[in-house]
DNA sequence: GGCATAACGATAATCGTTATCACTGTGGTG
DNA sequence: CACCACAGTGATAACGATTATCGTTATGCC
């Protein structure tokens, strides 16, 4: 098991210090922001560490790889198209589907990632 | 609405010819091979236009995009995380669900990728 | 035939992420 | 306490997928 050092320590407040999806290139410069300078490489290993320790999920978009707290209960994600905005949502039902779509086809699920596509209320307005 | 060229018919045929998920990679390559050489940006743009015209369609992975086909119903994805194996899927009531779980947050659904991880049952034997 | 326009293809550029490597901090161990 | 092993750090190079650039080419239309 890896450390949790002072630098995955920070990183690890910030992101549970509130329910945004963070990258990593945000979680660089929060933390130099906050007097807590901290190289790029060292957030992506953080992240990485922490991950893998299950204290962080993350969600695999297009174009990166964003962070969230984990303790909050499974849910998955809808993102905005037009402003980048992720709504959670979470359905006990499609879990199970899941699990029985996978025993049906012999496969041993190790996790999932469903995420939905739209435009948020905010942004079906314009 | 863009043009059907001779590059992007021949990327369409490729795909049409069976039931795999190609990246831009081993399209430019198999079309190499088969004496039709063609630039790599080529292949990009084909892609794209093609997705957009909905003649293919795309999944997103971590590291790249892959191309299938679209004239079969819709499915998802699970992919062995050991040998890259695609195995498709396909639930109606997952479907249904994800629905009711937009309208339920207001999204105005465009799209959405479910993907599942695990091993497949040729991966499980190891 | 000539021209506008979209597409092509070679290649440079971009961007998120990972690898490299010299250096640092920490935790035993003799 | 001094020393060593070793994981972690940070600057930076490298990587890989994708996109932008730009001169060239093909196609369709007057």
């Amino acid at each position: 098991m890896s450390k949790l050092t002072t630098q995955r320590q920070a990183i690890l407040d910030v992101i549970n210090s509130s329910n945004r999806h963070w990258d990593a290139d945000e979680l660089t410069r929060s933390l130099s922001d906050a007097g807590k300078p901290i190289g790029i490489a060292t957030v992506y290993r953080g992240l990485a560490a922490l991950e893998a320790q299950g204290l962080i999920h993350s969600i695999q978009l297009a174009d990166k790889k964003r962070y969230e707290r984990a303790d909050k209960e499974h849910h998955d994600h809808m993102v905005c198209t037009q402003c980048g905005h992720i709504e959670e949502f979470s359905h006990q039902t499609i879990e199970q589907l899941q699990q029985a779509a996978a025993h049906e086809k012999n496969f041993k699920l190790t996790g999932h990632q469903l995420v939905m596509f739209g435009l948020c209320s905010g942004c079906q307005q314009e």
